[in-house]
DNA sequence: ATGGCAGGGCACCCCTGA
């Protein structure tokens, strides 16, 4: 079995990509999207559907929407955070294979002094107080996504440009710590990993291509999970295209 | 300190992203 989250910026800019990259990894069972930016009824799903996965997905125009694709069947599929009223579309979940998956696209913040960023912090103790009620309820569960959160120095090529900002400020790495503190382990940081390993980069400034980046995608699983993985990696490669998304797929691999 | 790139809406300049 095998999950992965990617932040497509742009479903409708970056379809084909997606089903080239699902193709040439035939092993992945599902794949957490992120930035669909596309309302319900222009979604591609005959498209993903002949390509033969399934797929679930809320949208809305312009900003966040999320989606799953899958090649088991989804079940259970819940939109966005039970009993938090939020109109932004950035919160899928369902059930694959035993597996909870729970596809989110934690917001930006865009800056600490914003109205974006205590819509920020509460999006994500709306986020945890849920998690406790779905994790109570489901042992193997993977919380996927964009989180917008680096959670440590070693996540950020150079501290000193993002430091009293957002994606690195204390509440924000509080809210990941208090993810982990719920039982939930960060999947990439249970191996050796090589340093300076990021999933998203600036598309100006040739960020790429001198590894100017950030870690801010995640995939953090339960206990039962961990025991079964085996593998957790950045895959580089889709950054390379031509019009690339600007994040790039973390993969996680568990036994069976 | 600033802007730089990209996508989308909407109607070409603005908003947002991270």
């Amino acid at each position: 079995m095998q999950f992965a989250t990617w932040n497509v910026n742009s479903l409708k800019v970056r379809l084909p990509q997606v089903l080239e990259w699902l193709q040439s990894r035939p092993e992945l069972t599902a794949l957490a999207l992120q930035e669909t930016k596309l309302e319900d009824h222009n979604f591609p799903q005959a498209d993903i559907e002949a390509a033969g996965f399934h797929v679930v997905y809320a949208g809305q125009k312009t900003y966040n929407g999320v989606a799953i694709i899958s090649r088991l069947p989804i079940d259970d599929v819940v939109v966005n955070i039970p009993g938090f009223d939020d109109p932004q579309k950035r919160v899928i979940t369902g059930t694959i294979g035993g597996v909870r998956l729970v596809c989110a696209y934690i917001p930006n913040g865009q800056a600490l002094d914003s109205d974006k960023y205590p819509y920020k912090l509460g999006w994500l103790e709306a986020l945890i107080t849920w998690l406790k009620d779905e994790l109570a309820q489901h042992p193997q569960l993977i919380l996927a996504g964009d989180y917008n959160i680096a959670p440590e120095d070693r996540d950020v090529h150079d501290i000193r440009k993002w430091e009293g900002g957002v994606l690195v400020s204390p509440p924000e790495r509080e809210a990941f710590t208090t993810l982990i503190g719920l039982g939930l382990a960060d999947a990439f940081r249970a191996f050796e990993q090589p340093d300076k390993s990021f999933s998203w980069w600036d598309y100006r400034g040739f960020s790429f291509k001198k590894n100017a980046g950030l870690r801010i995608d995640h995939l953090l699983i339960t206990p039962a999970l961990s025991q079964k993985l085996t593998a957790c990696e950045i895959d580089r490669e889709p950054r390379k295209a031509e019009r690339p998304s600007d994040h790039t797929p973390v993969i996680a691999t568990f036994s069976a």
